[in-house]
This record gives structure tokens, sequence and C-alpha cells, in this order.
DNA sequence: TGTTGCAGTTGACAAATGTAGCCTGTCATG
DNA sequence: CATGACAGGCTACATTTGTCAACTGCAACA
């Protein structure tokens, strides 16, 4: 892994980010260990390790009402692009173009997604 | 992380998997060895737990000669697809023009890689 | 006010990963 | 033939990751 601050979250992690991610709002506890009791079928434990690793990474801020209400600092557009140039550096040396050039070869794409790519490469003047 | 087989290849592996790649026939170890150490500074021992745990995973093939020949069984384009797929489900819900979407707008791509896939959409009618 | 529930904190523990040493047998070389 | 180098196989060990339980204190509620 090239070495950075989005980095180091995990993919267990990851999934409480994206739960931050989709919220409007900071979330309490409560609500994320819910929903990940529901999606993943974690216990409130391992929930809370999650985001206390988050937060300790400087990921996820909290902030004190009644009860910790948890944030993302780190955007999704971030961690995406990151998580994309870290792949691109990994496996394509770098090369962001041999990326999609996989992406078209090996049937990654759908016809539709090409259409749709051609398009957005002509607007993109 | 989806699984797979070329799932497991971690990052240290991966080093190695890149070189046997780059040849043109299966190697011996010494030549591994002093290329990783050459580039990594990775000690013998190290490069040869890497080895082995690749074999085991099948992801690297071993052929007696007088020493043993190591050789992918994995290929590279496999491998690159699969990871790129990997991110593509992890992160951007699956969606491959959401990957390049993000690409695009965020300087991932430069003007001449811009340039270059208009080219490649364009002709891969 | 005593009791119960849960947020926060700490500790735990197995599996995976990164990194490397030791031992043994073979093979080339003196 | 004796010896030294090194391949292969096994072991080791710290760190990270995935999962979770136990303890502790506050806060609501009977």
């Amino acid at each position: 892994m090239s070495e950075n601050l989005a980095s180091k979250i995990t993919d267990s992690e990851l999934e409480v980010m994206k739960l931050l991610w989709r919220a409007e709002d900071a979330l309490p506890v409560t609500v994320i260990r819910e929903q990940l009791h529901e999606s993943k079928g974690w216990e409130p434990a391992t929930v809370k390790t999650l985001i206390s690793r988050l937060v300790s990474k400087g990921a996820v801020r909290q902030e004190k009402r009644n009860v910790y209400y948890y944030s993302p600092v780190i955007t999704e557009k971030d961690y995406s692009s990151w998580a994309t140039k870290d792949l691109i550096t990994r496996i394509y040396n770098g090369k962001a173009r041999d990326l999609i050039a996989s992406l078209v070869s090996s049937e990654g794409l759908s016809q539709d997604d090409i259409a749709e790519l051609r398009d957005m490469f002509k607007v993109e003047e």
C-alpha cells in the first residue's frame, strides 16, 4: 500500500465509512450499530471497535452531544480518488489509461457503459 | 475483499508476481532473490517465504529442473482485471463508469490521457 | 434512590501479513 | 573425498485486521 491518510482504512472499517458518507448528519453509535448488525451481522462490540479505530486514524470525527455523534473526516470522494490512484500505481504502473484500457478490453464495461463513456468524453472537451 | 483466487495475493507477494510476469521464462529462486534484494532490500528468507506462499495459493507453479523454477499461474491480465473489478465493487457500487467519472474529474488523468481515451472510444466502435 | 441499560474504554484472541532465521541435504569445487 | 554454499522446508515473531466480551460509569426510569 502506498502510504497515506486514507490508506489505512481497512475493509471492515470501510463499511462504517460508507454508512457515514451516506448519512446527512453525524450519527450516534446506536444507529451505526443497528445498521451494521442488519447488513453485516456484526455485534455491537465489533462496531464500536471499528469506530474507535477510525477515530484514532483521524478518518472519523466524534462530536460530543448527549452522546458522541460520528461523522466522516475523509470524504468519500477523497477516499475513492485515493484508492483509485493507489490501484493505478500498484497495478498499472501509474498509467491511468492502462486501467481504462484494461476495463474496455476485459468485459468490465457493458455496451451501455461504453456508449455513456463515449458521450462523456465527447462533452468533456 | 470479494473472494477469489487472485484475491489472496498480498502486496508483498505482488512484487514477486510482477517479477514473474515480466520474465519470459520460469525463474529460479536465485534470480528472484537477487532482484528483490536490489529493489526491495528483502532478505533471501523473505523472498523464499513469499514464493512458498504463492505456490500454496496456486498463484505460482514450480517446475523441477536442477533446482525449482517458478512461473506465474495467474496472469497479469487476470489479476489486474480482478483487482479492478474488486475496486469497482467495493468503492464504486459496482459501476465501472463511476470509476472513470471519478478519474476524469479528479485530475487523475492528464489532458493527454483524455485525448487518448477519446480516440480509444472512437475506434472501439 | 436503587436498578437496569447502554455508551465508551480496555483487553482479548485468532488469522493474515511482513519479515526473517535455522537446519538439513545436495552439489560443485578444491 | 571433505567442505562450503546455498536451495528447500520449517519455524518464528511482531503487527495488522476481523471479531468480540468484560468492565465502568452515567442516565433514565421504576
